[in-house]
DNA sequence: CGGATAGTTGACTACCCTCAAGGTATGTGG
DNA sequence: CCACATACCTTGAGGGTAGTCAACTATCCG
């Protein structure tokens, strides 16, 4: 791992946040930046049970937050891609209750807590904007949880390929249906609460059946109206519409 | 169902909410209600897909959000006690993706969205609080998906029932280890993930260990500390320790 | 070439689902 | 008061999805 002061701009990232803010906003954002590391795949960035002292900003790479069972098994309930807040609740919590571990090599922005909460104070349209941040990972969350309750492995593997595509777009991150997938059959076991080898083989399935092709880490749909089909995909849940009319209301 | 325009003291509930506002700020949220309903157990609230105009609370029974797949299975992401908000997010969001139903009568508050807005642009106390109440449904909701994906249905069953004790000695609801659970076994399969046939079996399972008792609605928890072992409970992702130190920040 | 990590496959197991029937409690109407 | 309906709970038999354990392969990298 590495620190540097640099400040990037973030409007260079494509957040979800950004297009979502002023120009003015974002300048005062990014005057909050403590600093920008760079960390490399598998770094553990907060364990569970930390004082929660700061917000990490995810700026490049994936990462995600994951809970242990007392038993050693680990469960994700949130990955995090490029624009995502990776612990947003620590603005409120005095300790958060998940780790925060890079699954690639990463870039992340540290805003300090009493930082951030000064601003939210002072620009409403901040507030709202990661209040609004805070309810989509809510509705994601309870999709979530239809899917792990309700969902058979095949349609829940093939609904978060789909949810994916969605929000890697939004992210700039999508390119001819397609898009890096760089996490382990394990690391999505994690996600989908599967083992390892039954989403090899569900991951089969799904190429056998032409809906998806996934080579060396990047992963194409190849049949998208099957695909959604087949994992009753409603994107609603992910909140594409923006938050524009929002901020002005605030 | 029923409607009048009564408004109920929200102090006079005991609201998880009441005790970190302000006298004051409870009477600012109190003139805020635009009427209380009563509604009859197994009333839907709100549909999934409506507009979302107005905010509930709900003051006596228990609610439910729920989401249903394409091919008619419900979940349900979240178990509404009282002194909860149904759906906090409908501040922020068109339109729900999920419906709100009773399983109980109810008594349920609500408060015309707008209102609420101003109020929180007004009162940064109540805009803290219901941000931190959100957060704490995210916390809920983390801690459900390691239930879901990495439990057995032992462990989840058991893990539930630990963590309705807790919110509803929250809500002054609990007397000798004990509380009344009016859910039917299907409707808990709908939290659990589970057939409500696996529900009975489960919870036979947890009677002939010796762990709980459930007689015509009413749960004990007869071994507390051997449920919270086997259900690998640790209480701390529902936040007890209130937020008393935030709102003074902010 | 050796070692580590990740992906693949096979045989077997088990947890939970499905389908179905019977039991119990409560309420309603004749 | 009894017959009946309804909703919920309980139990049994059988099956399928996903887990476990283990071995093998592929790829990358030093």
């Amino acid at each position: 791992m590495s620190d540097t002061s640099a400040r990037p701009n973030l409007a260079s990232t494509r957040l979800w946040l950004s297009s979502e803010l002023t120009a003015q906003e974002r300048a005062v954002l990014e005057r909050a930046l403590s600093g920008v590391r760079t960390l490399e795949a598998g770094h553990t960035v907060v364990r569970e049970g930390d004082r929660a002292d700061s917000l990490h900003l995810l700026l490049d790479g994936w990462a995600c937050r994951y809970k242990l069972a007392s038993d050693g098994a680990r469960q994700i309930p949130a990955l995090l891609t490029p624009g995502d807040f990776c612990d947003l609740d620590a603005l409120l919590f005095e300790r958060l209750d998940y780790g925060i571990t890079t699954l690639t090599s990463c870039t992340i922005a540290v805003l300090p807590r009493e930082d951030v909460r000064r601003i939210t104070a002072e620009h409403p349209g901040i507030a709202a904007a990661l209040w609004w941040l805070m309810a989509v990972e809510n509705s994601i969350l309870s999709e979530w949880t239809l899917c792990l309750g309700r969902r058979s492995a095949l349609q829940h593997l093939g609904h978060l390929l789909c949810e994916l595509l969605v929000r890697l777009s939004a992210a700039g991150r999508v390119q001819e249906n397609g898009y890096k997938l760089p996490l382990t059959q394990e690391q999505l076991g994690d996600v989908l609460g599967l083992t390892s080898v039954h989403v090899n083989r569900t991951l089969q399935t799904l190429r056998n059946d032409g809906l998806i092709s996934l080579h060396q880490g990047r992963l194409t749909i190849l049949d998208w109206p099957a695909l959604k089909a087949l994992s009753d995909f409603r994107p609603g849940y992910l909140h594409p519409e923006g938050m524009r009319r929002l901020s002005e209301a605030a």
